[in-house]
DNA sequence: GTCAGTGCAAACGGTTTGCATGTTT
DNA sequence: AAACATGCAAACCGTTTGCACTGAC
């Protein structure tokens, strides 16, 4: 069940699969997500695109990960005011993101279980820890610059 | 230490006492506040508002929601990729979305409590569970139509 | 050769801003 | 009369969309 981050000719092969046509700025978002790991917005993973593929438009970026998200490969978090970001999809986690600083953390999902279980119980709200991220400030902005 | 829902006319009072004028647009925009009691988005809020001074535009309410912010009249939220809400402030309370109906519902921040410290301790982050709305499913929407 | 994929520009929704005019004090 | 507050239109940011063209198959 632990599945591991899979390589640009798998994410390619998955697509192929499905009919899709790979281009450079699908490779080269492929692999711009890849190499992150963790969290970017689109106009950050357009201007790793772009270094590639240059004249790549951030729209296009839009629309292939949209694609990448129907095959479940990538997803997105939203935080609060901010640009959504976007990730490799797969590993289970919860989001916050500092108000300060504005990063994005992921948290454990186990952090969130009884938490999560209470809310259900007193107010019948089931909490999706992942699609928006939690406000808050990181330790570093917390404690001072 | 529990502060009670102020009346329009201590708002009123505040705000002068502060130097700031009394507008009609700006009683409109406390009373659809105080009526309302609960979270509306500034399109709402301005809907109220034109019912009784007809071309108040938005950018006033705007505007006025911003002062009445500075002097900790209202707060808002925001509600994953939704417009902000906008409320009272003074009740202390975490905020919760549904990310099908997009009802915003307050939660007492009791709920958050064990799981703001475990959250602190094992990562550092401390979360504001009120400028930012977590985010799934209410009740009505989980249990199905 | 076909069609999915693209670049570009325009439009979007929510919000903010500049400026000339109106209204409160 | 002097500030402040307003309406309007334009600009903003992140995101989506329409359209003619290009390049993957």
């Amino acid at each position: 069940m632990a599945n591991r981050t899979p390589t640009e000719d798998e994410v390619v092969a998955q697509l192929r699969a499905e009919g899709k046509r790979i281009t450079q700025a699908k490779r080269a978002v492929i692999r711009a997500l890849l190499d992150a790991g963790d969290h970017r917005t689109v106009e950050e993973i357009t201007g790793t695109v772009q270094a590639q593929v240059p004249d790549t438009s951030l729209s296009t970026v839009y629309r292939i990960l949209e694609e990448l998200e129907i095959f479940a490969i990538v997803d997105h978090t939203h935080n609060g005011h901010q640009a959504a970001t976007y990730h490799l999809a797969g590993r289970d986690h919860g989001h916050v993101t500092c108000q300060r600083c504005g990063t994005t953390f992921e948290v454990s999902t186990e952090v969130f279980d009884l938490f999560s279980r209470e809310l259900r119980r007193t107010t019948g709200f089931q909490l999706d820890p992942h699609h928006v991220a939690l406000s808050g400030l990181c330790e570093e902005c917390r404690t001072g610059d």
